[in-house]
DNA sequence: GAGCACTGC
């Protein structure tokens, strides 16, 4: 422990935080960072009048870090050191140093926005800039303020980011303090390759056949190009001259690998044995390789965004940032100096990428996030005034305020409604909150439970894909249900009362290739979604899993539930064929995704209306996870995006919101159309689909 | 009829 260069700065540190609300420090890897500055503050006297929390944004990390801790301060973990993760707080009375993902931490400033029982809020390793972090650090801006005499804050950043937190922070000190990384030797190429994958590979055989031993790890891209690189790999290593170099293992690592092949990168390799380890960022930051002394940068990664204009999301090859091109680099000097080849020229790097990742605030839907922030009651609180670190677009705040509005969780004027808090209180997408808390009030709550969960665990539900066994959800092999050609949403339902009847058989899943780990996620997060719908309504509702009903129910109860969920996600098929437009505030053509369970009618013919859970654009755009809903539930929903008022929704001032007012009163009214009876539900929907379409046009 | 970076409440 006392080899760790933080203890060094233990003066320097507790003397700034002491002066310092808030301390920028910028802490390289192997500084001891993420274990020591809660027990040097610990030692000083800070947990006297409070607890102090670490915030982590990976899980593992909360858990293996609070049990390190633990053990340097030789206590029982859950006593003086704990951690509370989802599903999991391992904390008590006792408890001074708490260390929590940041998501634990913002759910718990929702029941005490003061966060009263810390005396210091540690955000570790906020360069990552996860959505969760960025929100903190808003909120963290404020808290200083309000609690001045007795909180402290500090700030965990990489080396290129430092600045602009300390500024955020107005301008707070900045303290380095050193790592342990052993030096890495850079190495850029001259030009870009055309082929990564080819470069790539020449680089890795020129290591094996020149340089001495120590892993090699390669950051690529994918899934596909992993695979390759592996297949390649294998063979030109057999195609070298026998005994002129030592034995090679080659392991891919990504994260749709089932988790017995990950783990296989932590067994030491046999004796002289070289380990080529092809990986997705993955290696960067989640998971650490040890013996890797070669590190080769493909500079590229895969990254998710969002477009709040079109309300898609596509997966994009994307330049690495300087921050990124530094953390892989250094994942060469772990254990001895190492080296780094770069698959690009040093200007690229210098001129081309970024300082750092553009932060995840700016690349997603904020919904969720601005429901939360609007939830939390601040005083003068104006989310599009809201101080972020890095701001999203104000296209990107107001897209959320529309969906919220049309899912009644904001009112006209931006304010939360009731109904909005309790769907904060749901660790759900809002669109989700929204289905549940209508299928409580229709009767199907039990049901809209599991869906909910289910699509929360969507991407790890499916095993990986591999070449000779091509299962799939869409052509289900034996027992796994098509969702009687209502869609997919009905199909997760089906699915998972099919295995609570099997009494949560693990090989069941086995059976019908369904991720075992996924599978238990849904049970849990459906525990702890039943758990707050109940504490909500008072312990008064049904939420037991039911035994599948019998075949030919519509589902219909659900359907309409989750329409109202989704107001913000419906399509309307095109005459004549099977492509959709959506009927959103921009309207997009889009198609059904092809591994989709919805199936058409006997002439072909999917159904007019459906509600998707994502649009995504890959080759095309296309809506996965659909779900058959009815024309009469679609009416009420175009009359509220119809009437919708963006400027007076983002607080905007009374003057902009009077000339809306004019604008609108050229439409005919619902109220000053020809009088409908009320049975004459189909007139009315078609009056207001209409009086939509036409004022869209005229957009 | 096509394709899945990585986290998290």
């Amino acid at each position: 422990m006392a080899h760790l260069p933080i203890l060094q700065f233990e003066e320097k540190i507790v003397e700034t935080v002491e002066n310092n609300p808030v301390v920028v420090i910028i802490g390289e890897t192997g500084s001891g960072k993420s274990t020591q500055l809660s027990q040097i503050l610990h030692r000083r006297g800070f947990t006297k009048s409070g607890t102090i929390a670490v915030t982590q944004p990976r899980r593992v990390a909360a858990v293996s870090v609070s049990r390190r801790v633990a053990q340097e301060l030789g206590v029982t973990l859950g006593e003086e050191v704990g951690y509370a993760i989802r599903f999991e707080d391992r904390t008590s009375e006792k408890t001074v140093i708490k260390y929590l993902t940041d998501g634990v931490l913002l759910r718990e400033s929702l029941s005490n926005p003061e966060l009263n029982q810390y005396s210091v809020i540690i955000l570790d390793e906020a360069h990552e800039r996860s959505l969760n972090t960025d929100i903190l650090l808003g909120l963290m801006k404020r808290l200083i303020k309000l609690r001045a005499s007795n909180l402290k804050v500090l700030i965990t950043s990489a080396t290129l980011d430092g600045e602009k937190v300390s500024r955020f922070f107005s301008n707070c000190p900045i303290l380095n303090v050193p790592g342990k990384l052993y030096p890495v030797e850079i190495l850029h190429s001259s030009e870009r390759p055309k082929s990564y994958i080819e470069a790539a590979l020449k680089t890795a055989i020129d290591i094996h056949a020149r340089e001495p031993e120590g892993d090699v790890l390669i950051f690529m891209t994918g899934q596909d190009d992993i695979e390759k690189m592996v297949t390649k790999l294998e063979e030109r290593i057999q195609n070298l001259d026998e005994g002129s170099c030592m034995d090679a293992v080659i392991l891919p690592l990504h994260g749709s690998l089932p988790p017995e092949m990950q783990v296989r990168v932590f067994s030491p390799p046999p004796p002289n044995c070289r380990r080529f380890i092809v990986a997705t960022n993955i290696a960067e930051t989640s998971l650490t390789v040890d013996g890797v002394v070669y590190v080769i940068d493909s500079g590229y990664v895969k990254q998710r965004q969002y477009n709040p204009s079109t309300g898609m999301y596509s997966l994009d090859v994307v330049q690495i940032s300087k921050v990124q091109a530094n953390q892989r680099a250094g994942r060469a000097g772990r254990t001895r100096p190492g080296r780094c080849y770069r698959l690009y020229p040093s200007m690229v790097y210098e001129d081309d990428f970024l300082d750092a990742t553009i932060p995840e605030i700016q690349r997603s839907s904020l919904a969720g996030s601005v429901l939360y922030l609007k939830s939390l009651d601040l005083p003068d609180i104006n989310i599009l005034k809201f101080d972020f670190l890095d701001p999203p677009s104000f296209e990107s705040l107001e897209d959320a305020l529309k969906q919220l509005y049309l899912i009644d969780a904001i009112s006209e004027d931006g304010s939360v409604t009731s109904l909005g808090r309790i769907m904060a209180e749901l660790p759900l997408e809002p669109s989700l909150s929204r289905t549940l808390l209508e299928a409580n009030d229709c009767g199907c709550l039990s049901q809209a439970l599991t869906v909910a969960a289910m699509l929360s665990a969507e991407t790890t539900l499916l095993s990986g894909r591999s070449k000779n066994t091509e299962k799939k959800r869409k052509n289900p092999p034996s027992d796994l249900p098509d969702g009687s050609g209502w869609g997919d949403h009905i199909q997760l339902l089906q699915i998972y009362e099919i295995w609570h009847q099997t009494d949560y058989n693990i090989n069941w899943c086995k059976d019908n290739n369904l991720q075992v780990r996924g599978m238990k996620f849904v049970k849990e997060v459906r525990k702890q979604l039943s758990q707050i719908m109940q504490k909500i309504a008072k312990g008064s509702l049904d939420v037991k899993t039911s035994k599948r009903q019998k075949e030919g129910q519509d589902y219909r109860a659900l359907r309409k539930a989750l329409c109202s969920g989704y107001a913000n996600q419906l399509a309307e098929r095109m005459i004549r064929h099977n492509g959709y437009r959506t009927l959103g505030f921009k309207s997009q053509v889009v198609q059904v995704h092809p591994s989709s369970v919805l199936k058409p009618d006997e002439d072909g013919m999917l159904p007019n209306y459906v509600v998707y859970h994502e649009l995504i654009a890959t080759s095309r755009p296309y809506m996965c996870n659909v779900c058959a809903i009815e024309m009469a539930w679609v009416g009420p929903i175009l009359s509220k995006l119809d009437e919708l008022n963006v400027s007076k929704l983002s607080g905007g001032t009374s003057q902009s919101h009077e000339q809306t007012q004019v604008e609108n009163s050229n439409l005919p009214k619902e109220d000053s159309h020809a009088p409908q009876p009320s049975d004459d539900h189909n007139e009315r929907i078609l009056a207001a689909r209409e009086r939509f379409l036409a004022r869209k046009a005229k957009k």
